[in-house]
DNA sequence: AAGGCTTAGTGTCAATCGAACACTTGAAAA
DNA sequence: TTTTCAAGTGTTCGATTGACACTAAGCCTT
């Protein structure tokens, strides 16, 4: 290990908070001012939530803190998935504009550590004030160009979620405790991109044990009432079942 | 993003890396002198290769380049699993003694980026003087205790190894260029750490079409010679077949 | 030269799983 | 009462999985 003479880049974190409402897989951004604003009629732009890192807290503990300040929500689903740090990914005008404004060191290179977050979005208050602008739900079909790299970092995670949806029930995250068969059907729909089998969904779903039955059904809607189901949660808290395989169009298995 | 008054954590990345040999999956550990030795007898100790990251590159390139220091080797396999943070993984009384002769700011907090890499381990040679005193192939099974939280990555690692091992057809990396098809089958027995059916394993590999036969058979082995096989690398270049699947016991499967 | 040793290599069958496919049910609204 | 709308339900066929035991080929020993 050779004794380097280069600065000491700070660390981030930052937060791509997936939502599902509407059918649609939404990200949750905040709406950020450009001070002085320099920029033509646009003096704001979106980009997702994040912070230094502060010495006394880890990874873990900074993504949690940020996703606490933007949504007053604690204990939900919150994992790392890469780390960031490009030297030129901290060069657009508009962001070197707005990290003089709020940064003590702005030229300090940056480098940040990416959670997904899976929250189910009604539950979401936008704390007042704790992130600048306010914040919104946009669909992940619509996200226009963000801060810094920030554009790359949602891509990630929508890449990492749709690997990870395949591997562990995490989808559940995104609705809320009641859900109907359909809404599910629904959602993996939506992350994966692609249609399912009604049938064969259902029939999975029931027999892989991850989801069960409640008594009550929908009221008050003008067509059969469909069935409530809840997660089974404690199956797979303590990763016994850990790997749930979805098999995807051209995939191919190996072994027993 | 309030404006934080802490510091300013370093980064750095590591390296676990994979070899495969005598039937057992191995890391690539570098031997370190803790100068001004304090500790007891055992004046030297292992870690994972790491090192700062410097200004002008990004984390790729920085991982990339303390392993060609290391083992004189480029374009190998290396991928990105974790970031490690915590503000505690520095405290142990030989970690700093090391730190107090090899960095600047030695109190400094490091965040670590850590990746994997998966070596034909015949390949490496270690490149002398570019990391202390040497570098030792050890069983994943008799790694004794690393410098600051390195146990923990390669733990890590291990773990991410196993589950990456079952979605992608990766585990030929630590394989040299021509192979049996008993030597496939011991690494991934040793991966996934149970036993695999002879025959139905070479069907499967077989039919999934990762691997071609050559017309090439072992000389000189006093029972029946076996084939060689060849990776189908570029089948996997470009993601075509990105998803491998493994199935594993216990597990289910949801999905057309 | 014969027999022994060691690892390579091969096929079948039963059970399970995956994919494709269309009609009936229940509630509210018209 | 009829219409409208989404919920809910089974079967069939082909492919895949997993369990299982013997023969083949080369070297070594005697």
């Amino acid at each position: 290990m050779s004794i380097s003479p280069s600065l000491n880049p700070h660390v981030s974190v930052d937060c791509v908070i997936f939502g599902f409402s509407k059918e649609t897989l939404r990200l949750l951004l905040i709406k950020r001012t450009v001070p002085n604003a320099l920029t033509e009629l646009d003096d704001s732009y979106y980009a997702l939530p994040g912070d230094l890192v502060r010495d006394n807290e880890n990874l873990d503990e900074a993504a949690a803190r940020v996703l606490q300040e933007l949504t007053g929500l604690t204990g939900i689903f919150l994992q790392q998935f890469q780390a960031f740090g490009d030297p030129l990914r901290i060069t657009k005008a508009k962001d070197r504009a707005w990290l003089q404004g709020v940064r003590q060191d702005p030229d300090a290179r940056v480098i940040t550590v990416a959670y997904m977050a899976l929250i189910e979005s009604s539950k979401v208050e936008i704390q007042p004030g704790s992130f600048s602008k306010g914040a919104v739900w946009l669909p992940i079909g619509e996200i226009p160009e963000l801060a810094f790299d920030h554009n790359e970092i949602s891509e990630g995670a929508l890449m990492a979620l749709r690997e990870k949806v395949q591997i562990q029930p995490i989808a559940f995250e995104l609705l809320p405790e009641k859900f109907t068969m359909s809404d599910l059907q629904a959602l993996y729909e939506t992350i994966l991109q692609r249609d399912l089998d009604k049938r064969n969904f259902r029939r999975k779903m029931l027999n892989s044990g991850v989801i069960a039955a409640l008594p009550e059904k929908q009221h008050g809607v003008s067509n059969k009432p469909a069935r409530y189901y809840v997660f089974n949660r404690n199956l797979f808290e303590n990763g016994q079942m850990g790997f749930v395989n979805l098999k995807m169009e051209g995939s191919f298995t190996l072994f027993n």
